[in-house]
Formats: C-alpha cells, sequence, structure tokens
RNA sequence: UCCUCAAUAGCUCAGUUGGUUAGAGCACCUGACUGUUAAUCAGGGGGUCGCAGGUUCAAGUCCUGCUUGGGGAGCCA
C-alpha cells in the first residue's frame, strides 16, 4: 500500500481519508499506554505534527510492542479516524505494524524531555530528528526557496560564482588556502618561499570569502544577478553570530543607486518574513512556544513597519545626545568611528525600536569599493541593522569611476594582483551599480527565534568544531 | 584572540560556613491503571563529582594548571 505523509492527513484534504486504510512510516517520538490500548506518537519529518497511532496491545505480538521505543522507525497501516481524544483531529488505529529499525533506550541519546541545545550540538548527526531543529531545517528550507523565488520574480539571474578563489584582496577576512601541494613537503624558491607555481592551479588559492567581486561582473553583462551560496571565513570568531562556513546570499544591480539599493533590502527582508509567515506557520507557533515568546509577534512587527534610514552622520549625533543625557558606553563616540555593536544596539533597540538602515559612513571605515560621495568623507556604504542580532545586510553603491576606484585601492595599499579583471568593468562600459550580502544565517536567526547561529544550520563549522 | 561564567547519574539540575553513606525530576527495568497528550502512580538499578596536581585530620565544595562548553568583546554576514 502506498505511504502517506502524515502532512497529508492533517490538511483538509486528510479529511477524506478518514474511514479508509493508510500507511504512515515514521520515527516514534513516545509511547505510551496500559494494558488495554497504547499510544504512539509518530513523525515523519514531513510536519512538525506528530500523527497518533492507536494500538490495541491485545492483538499484536507483546515483544514486538516492546520493541517500538523513542526513536524507532516503523511503518503502520491503519484506519484513519476521527480522534476520541482532545489532543489531535484524526488518529491511526493500527491493523499492521512493521519495525524498520530499533532504538535501543539505553544508548540512544534523544528523550522525550527536553534537551539543552549545547548537548544536542554533541549529537549533531541525530538532532535533525527534534522537535526544534525539525522546524528550523524545514523553516530554512522554505527561506531558500523565498529567497529564489523574490529574485526570480523581479527579473534577477542567479549567477554563480566561484568558491576558489585566487584574489587576495577580496578584504572581507582572513581565508581557508586551499592546495593540493604536500604540507610536510612544499616546493620551495631560491628564497624558501613556497612554490605555488607547482600548486594545483598553478598560483595560490583560498576559499572565498565573498562572491561580489564576480557578482559585479555577471551584473554589467545580465542587470540584475543574485548569489546564493557557501562562504568562508577562517576568522577566530567564537560569537553566536559567526560560523566559520555560512550560506550567502549577494544580489548586484546595474543602474540601481543607494534609494533603489536600500528599498530592495528593506522589501527582500519582509518578503522572506511574510513567507515564513505564511508558509511556517506550525514550525513558527512552534517555537514561539518553546524557544521565543515573542517570536510571531516580532516577525509580523518586522512586516509592517518602515525600516529607518540613517545616516552615519545623524547617528553619531544621536549617540552624542544620548551620551550628553547619561547613557553610558564603553567605547567612546565621535564622528569617524566604526561603531560598536552597543552602539548599532543603541539605536535599533532603544531610540528607534525598529530596523535601521544605516548610510553615508565615513571613507576609512568601509571597503574600498564603495561609491565616494561629492562631500568627499563618506561613500554610499549601507548597514541593516537588527534587533538583537546586528548587522543582518551590509551593501554599498559600487565606485563605477575608474580613477576613484584606483585611488581608494592605492590608499589602502591592497594588492592588486590578479584583480585586473575587477578593474576592466570600469575601463570598459563601467555603469551604476549597487548590490548587498545578506548572512543567510543571520535572516535564520531573527526568523527562527534562535538565539545561537549554530544552531540554524544543520552541521555548523566553527574554530575548532568540524563534526559529523 | 581577550574578558567572564560554568563542568555533579544517559539528560536537566540541587548539593549549606570544607564534615558521616552525593540527591531530585526525566530516561531505563519491574509492577499498577480501559483513551493517553512531555500520561500518571509504586518500587528498583544507575556516580572515578571534566582532567592533573596541591592545601587540609577531612575536598563535589578551597588553590594552581589544563581541557571542554556558555555568555560578552573584537573581526564581520
Amino acid at each position: 500500500m502506498k505511504r502517506t505523509e502524515i502532512k497529508q492527513l492533517f490538511a483538509p484534504e486528510g479529511q477524506q481519508l478518514i474511514g479508509t486504510d493508510v500507511v504512515v512510516k515514521g520515527w516514534v517520538r513516545t509511547k505510551r499506554g496500559n494494558k488495554n490500548v497504547a499510544f504512539i506518537a509518530l513523525n515523519d519529518g514531513s510536519t512538525i505534527n506528530n500523527i497518533q497511532v492507536v494500538v490495541d496491545p491485545t492483538s499484536f505480538d507483546p515483544e514486538m510492542l516492546r520493541r517500538i521505543t523513542t526513536g524507532a522507525c516503523i511503518g503502520v497501516q491503519g484506519q484513519l479516524v476521527a480522534s476520541q481524544g482532545a489532543g489531535q483531529s484524526v488518529e491511526v488505529q493500527a491493523r499492521n505494524i512493521e519495525i524498520y529499525g530499533e532504538a535501543d533506550p539505553d544508548s540512544y541519546p534523544l528523550q522525550k524531555k527536553g534537551h539543552s541545545m549545547e548537548f544536542l550540538r554533541e549529537i549533531g548527526h541525530l538532532r535533525p530528528r527534534t522537535n526544534t531543529f525539525g522546524a528550523v531545517c524545514r523553516i530554512r528550507h522554505h527561506m531558500a526557496y523565498a529567497i529564489h523565488t523574490f529574485f526570480h520574480e523581479r527579473g534577477f539571474f542567479y549567477f554563480h560564482t566561484p568558491l576558489i578563489t585566487a584574489s587576495d584582496c577580496e578584504g572581507a577576512g582572513e581565508m581557508f588556502q586551499v592546495t593540493t601541494l604536500d604540507l610536510k613537503n612544499p616546493p620551495r624558491l631560491e628564497d624558501g618561499s613556497i612554490d605555488y607555481s607547482q600548486d594545483f592551479f598553478g598560483k595560490q588559492t583560498a576559499l572565498t570569502v565573498s562572491g561580489q567581486l564576480e557578482g559585479e561582473l555577471g551584473a554589467t553583462a545580465l542587470g540584475k544577478i543574485y548569489t546564493f551560496g557557501p562562504t568562508f571565513r577562517a576568522e577566530n570568531s567564537n560569537t553566536p553570530r559567526h560560523l566559520a562556513e555560512f550560506w550567502m546570499i549577494e544580489p548586484e544591480m546595474a543602474f540601481y543607486d543607494i534609494d533603489d539599493l536600500t528599498a530592495l533590502e528593506e522589501e527582500f527582508i519582509k518578503y522572506c518574513v511574510t513567507w515564513a509567515l505564511e508558509h511556517c506557520q506550525d514550525d513558527l507557533q512552534f517555537l514561539n512556544n518553546m524557544i521565543d515568546k515573542g517570536l510571531i509577534e516580532r516577525l509580523k512587527s518586522v512586516v509592517s513597519t518602515d525600516f529607518v534610514r540613517l545616516p552615519y552622520t545623524e547617528g553619531i549625533r544621536i549617540l552624542e545626545e544620548a551620551v550628553k543625557n547619561g547613557h553610558k558606553f564603553e567605547f567612546p563616540v565621535y564622528w569617524g568611528v566604526d561603531l560598536a555593536s552597543e552602539h548599532e544596539r543603541f539605536l535599533v533597540e532603544e531610540h528607534f525600536k525598529k530596523p535601521v538602515i544605516m548610510i553615508d559612513y565615513p571613507k576609512e571605515i568601509k571597503a574600498f569599493y564603495m561609491k565616494q560621495n561629492e562631500d568627499g568623507k563618506t561613500v554610499q556604504g549601507t548597514d541593516v541593522l537588527f534587533p538583537q542580532i546586528g548587522e543582518i545586510i551590509g551593501g554599498s553603491v559600487r565606485e563605477e569611476n575608474y580613477d576613484k576606484l584606483m585611488n581608494s585601492i592605492t590608499e589602502r595599499n591592497i594588492p592588486m594582483k590578479d584583480m585586473w579583471w575587477y578593474l576592466d568593468t570600469r575601463r570598459y562600459g563601467t555603469c551604476p551599480h549597487a548590490g548587498f550580502g545578506l548572512g543567510f544565517e543571520r535572516l535564520m536567526l531573527f526568523v527562527t527565534g534562535m538565539a545561537n547561529i549554530r544552531d540554524v544550520i544543520p552541521f555548523p563549522r566553527t574554530p575548532n568544531t568540524a563534526e559529523f
């Protein structure tokens, strides 16, 4: 008989199945009962909801029933009926049960009671089977799908940028080297340095820290592109907001100015959050109940509120005003500083109490490729700042003028070896353009209400951790 | 990397100013219960108190180092 996914049983169409025989297959969450009746909560991952299997113990082999414990995988055939109990609409009256795999209760680490996030990280191979991570993983899928849909609907092309790169000036962080050389005995030049001409690519290479530079190549040909792929940072960052391997979305648009850019950033986030509210109700409700009581309300409020556009200079003025009124910051505030997270948090969480898009930063604290303003002091960079998680998007209008870009590069002593192709975009048919980068897991933090970025990706990679 | 807190049963935790045999809930095993909802009730088994030193008549408790983890900071997405 054909298997029915549990999600279908709870869907409106599932009502038509009442009275018929169905086959459900999944993993046992709990079993309870007595001599006369037993209940098995079965989950197959299609939904957070369990189907209740009702078992008459007198019509099954007791030894077989004993082998059905939390974590076991079973298949059940039986009639779907309206439930007599209060907790669920329908349930399956078991006629046949097949055990696919037992889970020895003495060693199976998952229990029906709650576990700490730290413990679950140690059993990353099993934690997708928990309610919380099932919900997170399903939402993660829906967010990825929403992102592709958002860009596709707006005429963006999904552009694949390389994961292995030879440019050493991407400037966004430490890189993981990629090599096939024998690390114990690498070929060397006469001066003792390593001879990378003998490496696989004939030069030194590393995993990408950003697809942006190649993304600009796409935008200056296809008009509007986006990337969505893994990104690697070898920073020794140990925080609940950083991963060594994460997924980044980087749209890049020809002919977008700063207003077009910030409008897209805001529309994009609202689209994703709205998508989650519409497509992940059960999972969000679970997370709202178990993880973060204010989650759904916060998601709804972000969708309905206008994000603040805040010039850096104005932000500094507000912070200085706060200091004057007695607010204590650990780090000093003055025009030209790179804002600390305590400053960003004050603006977002205390002053405006809503998402803030900060723009027009001092050029010294931003990347070389950002478009320089007429004032000679600021650049058209944008950071979208969110409550609790901080910077969720970093973007900018790009400097399209060759001479200005070169000046910025020489001012910063950026090695332009292997970068001739990037500069060529400014030499041949240069155009105004803009783009941003969004950390997928940061978006996931916001949408799920989870507190640690290691818990919104199935298998997190952080310093000292590459298990599973 | 820096600062800070923590580590006790399979899991989540309690453990007093250092003092006798280290406790609870859940899980597991045995039993009870005619429909449960993280079922409930009764009983049982289960510990190198993270590791290595030290102080003391006596250390889960105090000190030092190490390991692992959490939180904060920096770097950023």
